[in-house]
DNA sequence: ACCGTTTTGTGCACACGTTCACAAACGCGG
DNA sequence: CCGCGTTTGTGAACGTGTGCACAAAACGGT
């Protein structure tokens, strides 16, 4: 082992990089799926194939939260799930709020996926008075208004916002004023927030738009491709 | 210009970075709101601001589509926005399928943000035949048996998937197999396609264990932050 | 107890992306 | 026509991420 000597690799504990983070719900995933199979070890070849990356970058990812694993065995399923949780945080819980039950807030509100990960959807917002009342998946939604005591009450720490474009910075202002300092956004604008608010944005339009400019080069140069 | 010297840079023509590609879209939209807003030129700081990038970053990113931009004055807005279109090969239309109509597919059908910018949705697909005939957004939903048979017939080139993790490979090889060589994947799983097929992958799950990541670091270390 | 096989963990080199800093270009006013 | 402030485009330094290749470690069979 030899943790404190030179420093070369990490920086200090929780250096995990960004690229490594960003892989390490794909590599949980699977590894869930290979527990459920039974599966007791797994190699870096066969979870590095099964997550779609080389083996030698699950391994460095891997050991940069520790030295688990075994040499000419592999890794134990159950501990590296266990691990990996630990490294994200997913030991502990967190109680999201979803903002504007739209089309898409809807299908996120109604959406399993969330629970099975330690995020508990606490409440729902809309400004939409219409809308206040309504039940989705056992959550009845509240207006926007009782935002900051909805916040309070649930300890919420991260926000989802799904409201219209316009509405957005309005509505991420107020969750960071509520002391939320994580926001996942879906409406299709950059959001400005303090240095220490986390923002991650999923754009649909964005990736079609990515795709496009990889179709068209397709087209254009129909010959030489090598990577994907 | 003298483009054909040295060769450093980028490689080529259409020689545009992964990152830079990333970022385009971004400035399209912001550049599309300053041209309805009248404004007629920017500079790279007040774009950069709009865009949440830094100036230089901006610059470095236009100049890999050529050397539009006037030196002490700026960027003409509708130019900028037309050479930035023209790369991302938004100047062709794209027909998407939309394979899965559950909650998420609902929403995606419904969105707006498509038709924008010269996609369309071409089809509507499901499995279960109970919904086969609904009319979402003036799309009816057809059976996915039909589904080699649209994409030709619309010159399908992305295709959407929204259908249950378990289903989405199988759904992924046969839009594959149609000739379909871009696709959207929302289902929680690596997708194994042909190397010349492009798959981006939106996944809500990993977005928030992500930012449960940066959670936990927030509360460990309540101190040294700087940049987000 | 030892040897051969397997597989991890990582040093190293390289490619890619970001940031800084500045010279070259442009418009304008005198 | 010239000089001055402004802003682009880009070379160069830096930091981050990736992939190779291999030594160190564990296991099992004899
Ligand atoms: N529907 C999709 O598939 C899709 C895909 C990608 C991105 N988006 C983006 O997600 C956002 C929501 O999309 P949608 O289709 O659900 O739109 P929507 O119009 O169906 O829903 C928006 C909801 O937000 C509510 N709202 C408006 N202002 C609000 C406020 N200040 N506070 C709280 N709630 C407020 C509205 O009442 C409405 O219920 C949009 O920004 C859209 O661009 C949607
Ligand atoms: N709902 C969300 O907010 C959300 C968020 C993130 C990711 N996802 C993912 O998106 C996918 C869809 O989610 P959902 O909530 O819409 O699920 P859903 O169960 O509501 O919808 C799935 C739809 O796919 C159809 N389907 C099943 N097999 C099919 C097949 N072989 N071919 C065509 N259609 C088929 C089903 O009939 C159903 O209509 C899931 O993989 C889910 O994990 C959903």
């Amino acid at each position: 082992m030899s943790v404190a000597l030179s420093g070369a690799g990490q920086r200090r504990r929780g250096g995990i990089s960004e690229a490594t983070v960003a892989r390490l719900p794909v590599y949980l995933r699977v590894l869930t799926g290979f527990a459920e199979s039974g599966v007791a070890t797994v190699s870096s070849e066969t979870l590095a194939a099964a997550a779609g990356v080389g083996p030698a970058k699950l391994r460095k990812d891997l050991s940069h939260l520790g030295s688990y694993g075994t040499r000419g065995v592999g890794y134990d399923v159950e501990f590296l799930v266990y691990q990996i949780s630990r490294a994200l945080g997913l030991t502990q819980h967190y109680s999201v709020v979803i903002v504007g039950v739209g089309n898409l807030g809807h299908a996120l509100a109604g959406y399993g996926g969330f629970g099975t990960r330690g995020f508990r959807v606490a409440a729902l917002v809309d400004a939409d008075r219409a809308r206040v009342g309504e039940q989705i998946a056992g959550i009845t939604v509240r207006h926007v208004d009782e935002l900051e005591a909805i916040i309070a009450e649930h300890e919420v720490s991260i926000g989802v916002i799904a409201t219209p474009a316009g509405a957005a910075q309005d509505v991420c202002d107020r969750l960071v004023a509520c002391g939320v300092t994580s926001v996942l956004n879906f409406a299709p604008v950059v959001l400005s927030v303090p240095d220490q608010v986390d923002v991650r944005k999923v754009d649909l339009s964005i990736e079609l738009q990515i795709l496009a400019f990889h179709e068209q080069r397709k087209a254009l140069d129909p010959g030489k491709e090598r990577s994907a």
